[in-house]
DNA sequence: CAGCGATAGATGCAAATGCATGTAAATCGG
DNA sequence: CCGATTTACATGCATTTGCATCTATCGCTG
């Protein structure tokens, strides 16, 4: 590196950046590694774990969308393969024609769950070791307002 | 959210990893959706921004796939991709007959500049509002120590 | 230095993904 | 209340991806 980080703002707001991207696929690439996923895919658990958190049970597909890296086609066709599976089930939305609800089956939830518990345990494995409790949440907390300015327009 | 962060270390690590994850998911939908990516995919500028850092101008395939979330073959056939559109260049390793280096091109050079800079500042127009430079500061050093931790073993 | 397991990268093939577009329902403007 | 625009999701199709496997080379061990 021929910079000092925070040089300028612009190259700061580059720096971390791509420092928060590396982080994340450094991650990741061990944790999709693992056995958790050898039944699921990333992007599939990620699928169930969203339905799992959210309290009515139903989500819409398009809210879905938001948390997940994909376009509204391949999401489209992941929650098809979900539903083949018998993983989720679908629902016309109630308020809205247009709209699909998505839920977990029973099978779906208890998917999840066991994935979640060994996926859990893997990232404690590598989180723990690389930072202090306190440095966890300011990460925590830094990412979110990252997450709210961002996301939130 | 029927808990309370910071309950149980495991707990921690695992809403401090989703958070993480979900602010990279944010920032990059925004990012790939810009004019930037319309020529290349964002892991297509991954890779040659990764070649315009690399001090020698020639890096190892194998050491490249550490960066990107891709597998070795995709890589591979990504490379390929950016070869036959003259960004970048193959030579077989000279110390390794099974290894292959790589460099940009000036084709390859040029592009990853043009889009780079405005890549620079996109990411630049979402972290500036959503973060103060300290806290950037602040993210940049955790995530730093968090991928020397878990990509150096 | 011969044999053997490990490593780097390429390739066949099935599956997943994204873009463009299609259909249907909701919303808006007059 | 009607036509035009927008939104939600599905689908055809070409591209990209990953898994398994193949080839070639490297490094080790006897």
């Amino acid at each position: 590196m021929t910079t000092q980080p925070g040089e300028s703002p612009v190259r700061l707001a580059a720096e971390t950046w791509e420092s928060l991207f590396r982080a994340q696929v450094a991650v990741m690439r061990r944790l999709q590694s693992g056995p958790a996923f050898k039944a699921l895919a990333v992007n599939e658990y990620d699928v169930l774990f969203t339905l799992s958190r959210c309290p009515s049970g139903w989500l819409r597909l398009n809210e879905l969308n938001d948390n997940v890296l994909l376009s509204q086609s391949s999401l489209s066709r992941l929650v098809e393969r979900l539903e083949k599976r018998g993983l989720v089930e679908r629902m016309p939305a109630p308020q809205d024609g247009r709209g699909v609800l998505l839920k977990l089956t029973d099978a779906g939830r208890d998917l999840q769950k066991q994935i979640g518990r060994e996926h859990v345990r893997d990232i404690s494995a590598l989180m723990t070791p690389a930072l202090t409790s306190s440095e966890q949440r300011e990460l925590l907390r830094l990412t979110e307002k990252l997450r709210g300015s961002v996301s939130g327009r």
